[in-house]
DNA sequence: TTCTTTAATCGGTACATTACGATAAAAGAA
DNA sequence: TTCTTTTATCGTAATGTACCGATTAAAGAA
């Protein structure tokens, strides 16, 4: 996973709402859930929590499946698990301590 | 660890330069590490990095300690893994699916 | 004291984010 | 066909972020 998309990832995870969204689609697992499903769990405006949706969908932690005239949002564990074991491995960096070869992403 | 204190770590985390600057941090571990420091390791100005600085500290992942004439800043092992704890929790939790009761700890 | 070093902060610009209501497009029902 | 439902997108305003150069304040050296 590069820097860009660890950092897009996180981003896409630092703001409250876009948690309970993901907390939201968990719940609702079994039956489809969409875009109004998640709506009336939150005290934000449709489109509002459209947006948040499209930041979740960009940085590939959900999917999108249309399914008749709704999309339905489904969690994606696997990109999810990867953030987690980039994280681990970015520790692992930090806590290694004297010479860790940084290659660093062009600004 | 509150939601809005892992989004604003998130946040944190969220740009590649961030994740670069504790990097640099930690391969200058054994040497106290200050802002000039890190900036001769980045393509960017001093107010910028220092910039930076002030968003991974506001967001508790590094320390500051007042050396001389210099703030030399070390990596917060300890709020990084609090980190990481939260983010397994929250793995844990949308996993599990139908309702999720969060912490049972008997303290 | 004055001079230098270091780093936070200020002022400014450009762009991104978050929120809203309104609109448009797509799919199913009548 | 028309009507309804659903949701992405548009337009807009307020706020936040990222970068820079310039300035200020603090500490050490001369």
């Amino acid at each position: 996973m590069r820097d860009d998309d660890i950092a897009t990832a996180m981003r896409a995870l630092g703001h409250p709402v876009r948690l309970n969204i993901l907390r939201i689609l968990a719940t609702q697992q079994q039956s489809p859930c969409c875009c109004s499903d998640v709506t009336v769990s939150l005290p934000l405006a449709q489109s509002t929590v459209s947006q948040h949706i499209k930041v979740l969908l960009d940085a590939g932690l959900i999917e999108r499946k249309s399914r008749g005239t709704r999309n339905c949002y489904t969690i994606r564990h696997d990109r999810l698990a990867e953030l987690g074991a980039a994280y681990t491995g970015l520790l692992a960096g930090l806590t290694g301590g004297p010479v860790k070869e940084l290659e660093m992403d062009p600004v």
